[in-house]
DNA sequence: AGAGGGATCTTCT
DNA sequence: GAAGATCCCTCTC
């Protein structure tokens, strides 16, 4: 019997029975080994001696304390070293860029901030740019410029550039020359309450507080989210102390995904139509949803399930 | 809910 | 000098 979607949106994020993905063979989060404490803190010890120039992500902090006063070593350098076992390495990310663009679809976005907070939000809608022959890219007949050279650079390498002088947009390098992915919206998971402030401390006046899934909602919130701005530029993905991409718990099918036109690609021809926009369908953080390529598509995505 | 316009400045031609 | 992979506020229906 054929596999088929379920009623809701949500339960078609289920893969197939039976079909491991790359990521499932990697760590699940939380579920890691930990070192025991002593090992750990004389590990530590003889590291920081090693090593006397650490990134501020990698300076061990003191043992977090929870709302119940408990200390735990949620902080401590060896749980970031294990959580990073399930970061997605430089392989996932060498991929074609339509492929990536999917495919990041339901994966987790981490920031760490340098006081140690961790913010995370799930990638749940993406554009693809694909190169040279791609008119809406920044790089367009292959013309490399010191502010898109990072898309040129191996995949998996941060693009992010400044757009109308304020806001940034954030873009992973893919296979082929000069493609990457366009992040535009997440879904919040973690650190809501930072992203909150983060996103209105650049409103003036007392803004109203934004609703959940307007946090990240758009390529330019969501760096304002998570604090993503120039630095970011030309750092890898695949291994950085500070932000890094782990496998979502539930990936969505192929039937989840709708794939339509970009968003402001005004005067690029042909280029403007291609469908090259993908997001999670019936997500409510996606940033503009496209209702007419929806309907076309829904028949064979949510036949209703016949009772008795 | 949707349309329209202003903000703001880097990048490239 | 013009354009831009956006956001937000205001106005209108």
């Amino acid at each position: 019997m054929a596999w088929r979607a379920a009623s809701s949106p949500q339960a078609a994020f289920c893969p197939p029975r039976g079909i491991l993905r790359p990521w499932d063979l990697l760590t699940a989060r939380g579920s890691t080994w930990i070192m025991p404490r002593k090992k750990n803190q004389l590990a530590h010890l003889n590291a920081v001696q090693r090593k006397s120039t650490l990134l501020p992500a990698e300076i061990p902090g003191t043992l977090a304390v929870d709302p119940d006063g408990n200390a735990s070593p949620l902080s401590s350098k060896y749980f970031i070293i294990e959580k990073n076992t399930s970061q997605l390495g430089s392989d996932y990310f060498n991929q074609p860029c339509i492929s990536l663009a999917k495919s990041v679809l339901g994966q987790i976005l981490v920031r760490k901030l340098p006081d140690g907070r961790e913010l995370r939000g799930k990638i749940v809608e993406t554009e693809a740019y694909l190169g040279g022959e791609d008119e809406a890219s920044h790089s367009k007949g292959g013309k490399q410029t010191p502010r898109n050279a990072a898309m040129f650079m191996k995949p998996g390498t941060l693009y992010v550039y400044q757009i109308y002088g304020i806001y940034f947009c954030m873009n992973i390098s893919s296979q082929g020359e000069g493609a990457a992915v366009l992040l535009r919206s997440l879904e919040p998971l973690d650190g809501l309450d930072v992203m909150q402030q983060l996103r209105s401390s650049q409103k003036k006046g007392q803004p109203k507080p934004l609703k959940d899934w307007q946090l990240c909602n758009g390529p330019s919130k969501l760096c304002q989210a998570f604090d993503i701005n120039k630095d970011f530029d030309q750092r890898d993905l695949a291994q950085n102390p500070a932000i890094w991409l782990e496998p979502g718990p539930e990936v969505p099918g192929e039937q989840a995904v709708v794939t339509t036109a970009r968003i402001g690609i005004g005067c690029s021809g042909e280029w403007a139509q291609k469908p090259l926009r993908f997001y999670i369908r019936g997500n409510r953080c996606v940033s503009i949803v496209d209702k007419r390529v929806e309907r076309e598509t829904e028949c064979s995505y949510d036949l209703p399930v016949a009772q008795g």
